[in-house]
This record gives C-alpha cells, structure tokens and sequence, in this order.
DNA sequence: TCCAAGCGGAGCGAAACGCTCCGCTACTTG
DNA sequence: CAAGTAGCGGAGCGTTTCGCTCCGCTTGGA
C-alpha cells in the first residue's frame, strides 16, 4: 500500500535527485521546471515543499555539506590514514559533491552552511595532516590541493553530455572511463611517484618529461 | 595607427576568446549578449561578423576542432611517440577543449564539423597506436579514455567560479592546482604503474587499494 | 574636407522564467 | 461504503531575459 506519507516522501528523494542533476547539466540556470520535470513531478508539488527556488537549492547545499562532514568524519575513524583520506576523496566524488559547485554563487549563504563548511574544512585538513604525519601523502599535496581535486573531478560533464543527447549506449564506457581517471588522480597523490618534483611545484613538474617546447 | 581593419581584426579574436570563456562559465545557455561585454565589443558589431548565434558557435566549434587536429598532427611529427602523444592532450587540455563540450549538442553539427571530427579521431588513434606500439602507453587505455580524459580536464570549474565570482586572489593557486591534477593524470598513463590492474579494467581497480568498504 | 565604413546600444517581439491558483484524483476516516 | 479532504498536476499569470534589428554617431580613408 502507497499511503500519502510513502508519495511525499518518494517525490521529496526524487526531487533532490533531479535537482542535483539538472544543476549538473544546466548549471547555475537550471530552472524549477527542468528539475520538475526530471523528477516526474509537478511544478505545484515541488512548490509546496520549498517555498523558492533558493530555498530548493540552499537545502540541495547544506545536504552536501552534510555528506562531505559525514564521510570526512567517516574517514578518520580508518585506523590507515590514506585509505581513510582516500575513501573520503571518492566519495566525495561520486557523491558528485562538484557538480554542486555552481550554485555555491548563486544561492544566499546562510549561517548554518558558513559553519558546515568550516567545519568541513576543518576536517579535511586534519585528514591530510594525519596523512602527511604518515608519511603516505606527497608533501606538497595541500587540503585545498584536494578540495580542488574533488571539485573538479566531482562532475561528469561527458556522462551529462551523453545522457542529454540520449546515447545510452555510450554511457557505461564514459562512466568507466571517468573512474579509471580518478583512480589515477587518487594514486598521484601518494609518495614516491617516479616524477615527484622538489617544491615548490610549477611548471617544473614537466620538463623535459612530455612537454615538447 | 590604428586601421579599421585592425580594429576588426581586434574585435574578432575578442569576440572569438569572449565565447569561449562565456560558454565555459554559463553553459550552452550563453547569451549572445555576454558574450559581447566580456569581449567589450557592442552588440550590434557581434551581429555584423555572426548571422545568427548558431553561426558564432559553430565558428567556435571549428576553431576548436581546428585546433585539435593540428595538435594532433604537430604530435605525430614528434620522433618519441610519448612526447608527442603528452603534448597533444596538454594542448588540448590547456586550450580548454573541454569547455567547449555543451555546444556540441546545442548546435547543428555541419557537414564540416563531422568531416573534421572524424579526421581528429583518426589521429588520436594513430598517435595512441603508436604509443602502444613503442610500449610508452598503458594497454589498457584507449583512444576513447583519452579524448573523455581531455573532455573532464578540459575545463575549469573551480577556476570560472572564482573568477565569476571575483575571487582573483584565489586565482594563481586554482590553476596550479588543475595544473598538478593534469600532470598526475598524464603520468598515470604510462605503463608500469604501481596499481596497474589487468584488462578488464573496472571496479576491481580500486579493491583494496583505497576502498575502505 | 567630405564621405561612408563600421561602431555601440536602445528597443522590438518572442521565449522562458519563477511562482500562484485551482480542479481533480484518490487516500483516509467514521 | 460513502463523504471529506490532503495533496497532486498543470494551465496561466506577470516579469525577466532572450535573440536580433535598426539607426545615430564616431572616425579612418581618400
């Protein structure tokens, strides 16, 4: 049996859900109707649930500054210091925490979020220190080095891209495609990678290794 | 002194690096009016040079195209297959390829652009044949991985967020750090990586490595 | 000195926007 | 089982933003 309570609640999931990735796709114009229409709802419904559009978004944001603490705090529970650090950073990234990343400027800071998000910041650079202190993270790797890191591998734009010109079938490819970089990303990050350039790190990091000029 | 002819010339590449940077902040959603403030160019001068703003992208996407290919072709002419390959993904990469991505559902693809399209996959699949050949490439990667590769780090989320949103001071460490991210990802080409699972490459990548669950 | 090439931007109709309102469905209650 | 209403979907409101046109004015060229 479907009672009122079960559709509200299913409707509220899905909207969240659309409302992430028509953000991903569209970008800071996303328009309720887009995410409406995604969820399979209608626009009165989504309505009464946020009163504005800010509103939608400003709970779409403090939902991942929600996660981001979470699976921060999560991590350094990990008695191992990379795979707690690591484990965070993934999933930060398939949470899809940067497609978030446009509305950031678009909606009105709250209180609440400016806490989360210091206390995320917080978090994170006790998870780098932890990783430093052990030794399994480079030097010159710095938190915001990995926030920068999850926020641009954080969206999908090939994944978006397909899914918005209907080719399915490329899909699974691109999704594998995308982990295979991030796997790649996470293990630049450890020690004792055959470039590893002396800091300060710059352009330095390539010469004479694949730049031809 | 300063022709009128300069002065076109001026407007036009203006006008061309306006896109570019608009499309990468907004999305295929740009309007053609931004596109003209940012280059400081009046409207009605946009209209002279462009029809119609599908004309100005799809100008764009030639351009970008254009580019592609002759990266590619500089890189073959490279005698180490490695050096020349890493070349061409920096200067794709660098050149913001990937921000170009959601035009190319948003305009109609001429029969230009798929001639062009084909021709720059043809010579990405000679330069990973290549690579392969002379064993300086991961057997695992393909040509495919390594256009979505320039497609996700083809653009700068973090570093239009910040600019958009005035944050310049923000600015040098931003692109240092996308700078590192693609150095990393370059280098995990390589064969005789650390993790380097066998084909099928997929979850099992990750098992135990990182993956905390 | 005169002319017109070529500029910038006001303003047009059209499209898309955020949001409200209400008729109707279907779950709940007595 | 019947009556009531919670809650749904979507038509449509006014407003904003869009792509694009038109024209007065500046300024290089002859």
């Amino acid at each position: 049996m479907t009672t009122r309570k079960d559709i509200a609640e299913r409707n509220d999931r899905a909207l969240l859900q659309a409302a992430r990735d028509v953000l991903a796709e569209d970008g800071a114009h996303a328009s309720v109707a887009a995410v409406a229409a995604r969820a399979g709802v209608g626009i009165g419904s989504l309505y009464r649930r946020y009163k504005t559009k800010e509103e939608l978004f400003q709970r779409l944001s403090v939902l991942s500054l929600d996660h981001w603490n979470e699976a921060a705090e999560q991590g350094l529970t990990d008695p191992d210091p990379w795979t707690g650090l690591a484990a965070f950073v993934y999933g930060c990234v398939e949470f899809g925490q940067g497609s978030l990343g446009p509305i950031a400027g678009a909606v009105e800071v709250t209180q609440e979020m400016g806490a989360k998000s210091r206390r995320g910041d917080e978090l994170l650079d006790e998870l780098a220190r932890r990783a430093h202190e052990a030794g399994v993270l480079r030097r010159d790797v710095t938190a915001v080095d990995i926030s920068l890191l999850i926020e641009q591998l954080g969206r999908s734009p090939v994944v978006d891209q397909l899914r918005k010109q209907g080719r399915d079938d490329l899909l699974p490819a691109a999704a594998e495609a995308r982990r295979r970089l991030i796997a790649i990303a996470l293990d630049g990050l450890r020690p004792g990678r055959d470039p590893l350039p002396g800091s300060p790190p710059g352009e330095e990091l390539f010469t004479g290794r694949w730049s031809s000029r």
